[in-house]
DNA sequence: GAATCGTGGTC
DNA sequence: TGACCAAGATT
C-alpha cells in the first residue's frame, strides 16, 4: 500500500495536450489544426523518420512528395525510381517495402490506407509503432504508438528499472493508459515531441515540461539515467577495396547490389569481399577488369550500424571500346546523379574523382589533387 | 531473442 | 573522437 506521501501524481493527457497545443513543431507532413489529415503523407513520413532524425528527413520527404504526390503515383512508379529517391537516407529495405506496400494498398484496398492498427500492421515495412502511429494521426484511432522518445518519456516518468528491450511490453502497457479518448491523435505526437523537444536523452529540460510533477525520475534527480539499456559492443573492423574505372567518354563502372541484404539493390562500384583481414596490397587481384590499376593513397571510412568499413580505392582509366563486364554497366559523370547510389559509394566516387557532380548545375570540378598527408575521406 | 540494416549529428 | 542517438522492421 502506497502512503500519500510516497504516491506519485498521476500524469494528466489533458496536460501534455495542453503544452502540444502551445508548443507543437511545425512539420511538414503535419496538418495545421483543422486541415485534413492525409494517410499518405502521415505514412511516408513515418517509415522515413524510423531510426532517421527529422532534420534529415525534410528535404528528402519534400523532393519524394513532389515526385510520387499519391499512393497511387507511388504504386505505378518503377521501383528503381523509388530506390533512387531514397539514395542517401539509409535502410534501404524501407525503400522497397515501401512500394510493395503502396501497391498492396491499391491493389488489395482500393487505393485507401486501412484504418486499423491490426490490418496496418499487416502490410510490408509496417510493424508495431508505424501501425499504431498511423491509426493514431491518420485516423484517430485510440493507439499507444510506443517510439524512442517515448521509451524515454515513460521510463523516466514511472522511474522504470527494467532495461530496454525487456521492458517494452511494460512500456507499451503504461503508455495504452494514458491514451485519451479525444484527440488520441495529438497525443501521440505530443508525446514524440515531448521527447525530441524537453525529455531529450541528454540534459532534459525538465523545467519547461508538462509532466514534471509526476516524473518519479525526476524526483529523483535521476532522469538523466533513463532509461536504463544494455550496450551492444561495435562490429569488428572489415576492409575492403573498391575500383573505379574511368572510361575516356567520361563514364564510370557501377553494377547493382543484390536486392536483399546491406544496401540491397543500390547502384555501387565494384568492390572486393569486405572483411577484416583484408589485404589491400593484394586487390588488384579482385579487380573487375584488366587494367593499369592505380592505388589511391588514403582510405574511405564509413561506420554502418553494426561495422565500421575502411576501402581502399583503387582507379584505372580505360579506352572508349571498353565493354562492361557482365552485371554491370556505364554511366556517364553527368548522369551519376540519377543513379541509387548510397553515402558509402559517393564517398568512394569522390575519393577517386574529386566530389560528385550531384548537383547536376555545378560545372565539373577538376580532379582533385591529393598529397600523401592529406589522402583520407572520412 | 539476437542480428541485421545507413547515415548524419552531437557531445 | 568515439560512443551514442534518431518517429523500428525483419528474420
Amino acid at each position: 500500500m502506497l502512503t500519500p506521501a510516497s504516491r506519485a501524481t498521476k500524469p494528466d493527457p489533458a496536460d501534455l495536450l495542453t503544452w502540444y497545443d502551445r508548443h507543437r513543431r511545425d512539420l511538414p507532413w503535419r496538418a495545421k489544426p483543422g486541415e485534413p489529415v492525409d494517410p499518405y503523407r502521415v505514412w511516408l513520413s513515418e517509415i522515413m523518420l524510423q531510426q532517421t532524425t527529422v532534420a534529415a528527413v525534410q528535404p528528402f520527404y519534400r523532393r519524394f512528395l513532389e515526385r510520387f504526390p499519391t499512393v497511387s503515383a507511388l504504386a505505378e512508379a518503377p521501383v528503381e525510381a523509388v530506390m533512387q529517391a531514397w539514395a542517401g537516407l539509409g535502410y534501404y529495405s524501407r525503400a522497397r517495402n515501401l512500394h510493395a506496400c503502396a501497391k498492396a494498398i491499391v491493389e488489395k484496398h482500393g487505393g485507401h490506407f486501412p484504418a486499423t492498427e491490426a490490418e496496418l500492421l499487416t502490410l510490408k515495412g509496417i510493424g508495431a509503432y508505424t501501425a499504431a502511429a498511423v491509426a493514431a494521426i491518420a485516423f484517430d484511432q485510440p493507439a499507444a504508438a510506443v517510439d524512442g522518445n517515448v521509451e524515454r518519456v515513460l521510463s523516466r516518468l514511472f522511474m522504470i528499472e527494467e532495461p530496454l528491450p525487456k521492458a517494452k511490453p511494460l512500456i507499451r502497457e503504461l503508455t495504452q493508459d494514458l491514451v485519451p479518448v479525444e484527440r488520441p491523435g495529438d497525443f501521440a505526437q505530443a508525446l514524440m515531441d515531448l521527447g525530441a523537444t524537453i525529455c531529450t536523452p541528454k540534459r532534459p529540460a525538465c523545467a519547461l515540461c508538462p509532466w514534471m510533477k509526476p516524473c518519479r525520475a525526476r524526483a529523483e534527480g535521476l532522469q538523466e539515467t533513463f532509461p536504463r539499456k544494455i550496450r551492444k559492443e561495435s562490429g569488428q573492423l572489415r576492409r575492403g577495396a573498391a575500383f573505379v574505372v574511368l572510361r575516356a567518354d567520361d563514364s564510370i563502372l557501377l553494377r547493382t547490389r543484390p536486392p536483399q541484404g546491406l544496401l540491397g539493390g543500390m547502384a555501387e562500384a565494384p568492390t572486393s569481399a569486405w572483411e577484416p583481414d583484408y589485404e589491400p596490397s593484394r586487390a588488384v587481384l579482385d579487380a573487375p577488369i584488366e587494367a593499369r590499376w592505380q592505388r589511391l593513397p588514403g582510405v574511405v571510412r564509413h561506420v554502418f550500424t553494426h561495422f565500421p568499413l575502411e576501402l581502399t580505392v583503387l582507379l584505372a582509366k580505360v579506352s572508349r571500346s571498353t565493354p562492361a563486364p557482365d552485371d554491370m554497366r556505364w554511366t556517364s559523370r553527368r548522369e551519376l546523379h540519377e543513379e541509387a547510389l548510397p553515402g558509402v559509394m559517393k564517398k568512394v566516387i569522390a575519393h577517386a574523382l574529386g566530389d560528385l557532380p550531384t548537383p547536376p548545375t555545378k560545372p565539373a570540378p577538376t580532379r582533385r589533387k591529393r598529397s600523401a598527408a592529406e589522402g583520407e575521406t572520412s
